[in-house]
DNA sequence: ATTATCTATAGATCTATAGATAATGC
DNA sequence: ATTATCTATAGATCTATAGATAATGC
């Protein structure tokens, strides 16, 4: 029953995968820890060997869904194949596939609005992730200054992250389309 | 134990209220059947004479909070009194009261990530809620026809519910009331 | 010997229903 | 007589823990 420790260290990241996409899919609440242990093969015994509670998963999984963006995007950024980081990253944020597939799309647009109603980890964790993830985004615009830039950062997440949430919401209606499509014109995604 | 007929609907609709703001406070999983009726002053068995399940006091709770809206934001459009609707709704819709009062803001920033997750009939509320909203933001939009003010309509309300739900994620840090901030410049609110 | 994972379960929820109660409305 | 609401509870969850098991690692 007992496994090697490097097996045991890829469980658990087996684990906060898994409950990266399914927090996503189904919310902090819709998924229970003997489901989600099951859904990564495990059983629900061995949960509170990698993790000491729900509480501390849910940290963990939102630091890590924060952490895969930001190297995404600076990845995108360093990449010289990639003409148009910007681009690239605007297109696919509000393309149809990621509003069809929450479980591998920004997890802001399914799970920041449950973050006010929990513990203060996860808000700092959320906080933290906003601002690094803003700044990423402002060196990617044009503008005269830093605060320029910044502004226009913001102003594009929050466009972007509202669009994909009245997107999903309205999911199935031609509005859902032009939602997304407006997002991009109004963000400069062509 | 048995009330009037009168008093009755006035229960029922009592229930209804208190659902409106403990959904938007705690999220669908996030108040029970039982606990939301004692906070309205009743007692579980009372509650499915009212309501065939939780699912339609759902369905019924945000077909009222989007009413709400709606008629709220037509009164400001028709009240002779309101020089400038659109300042007035943007004002308040972007204010930090709103921010920190969930309960009494707009259904859209807390509960439209939730609805893909359910049943097709909230779903249905919804898409059908947020194109009368965004038909009504369109009238007071400038715009060269018709076509033109939906879609600035369109990118105004995602914007606004994107930056309250950025905003109450990063809720005690600065970079919170900055996005409050850009969001109102972005959409000509001053 | 240590320990990662397993099975089983305690105790606290949650939705929904059954049957009793007491006031309404014919 | 009817019925809106009450108390009590069934049955299905959910988080977390206890103790057994069997493989690792000294």
């Amino acid at each position: 029953m007992r496994v090697s420790r490097k097996q045991a260290e890829e469980n658990r990241e087996l684990v906060l995968k898994t409950a990266g996409k399914l927090f996503r899919e189904r919310g902090f609440n819709g998924i229970g820890v003997a489901d989600l242990m099951r859904a990564a093969g495990l059983t629900v015994g061995g949960f509170y060997n990698s993790f000491d509670s729900k509480d501390d998963l849910m940290a963990q999984a939102c630091q890590m869904l924060i952490d895969d963006i930001n190297n995404k995007w600076l990845g995108h950024i360093a990449d010289p194949k990639i003409e148009d980081p910007y681009q690239r990253i605007g297109r696919t944020y509000l393309s149809k596939a990621n509003r069809d597939n929450p479980g591998q799309a920004c997890m802001f647009n399914t799970l920041a609005s449950e973050v006010p109603r929990h513990q203060p980890e996860l808000k700092q964790i959320f906080s933290d992730g906003t601002l690094t993830l803003i700044e990423h985004l402002a060196t990617m615009m044009q503008g005269e200054n830093d605060a320029d830039r910044k502004n226009k950062a913001i102003a594009t997440f929050s466009q972007w992250v509202g669009a994909q949430v009245l997107a999903r919401a309205t999911a199935g209606s031609a509005l859902s389309e032009e939602i997304l499509d407006v997002a991009k014109s109004t963000t400069n995604i062509t």
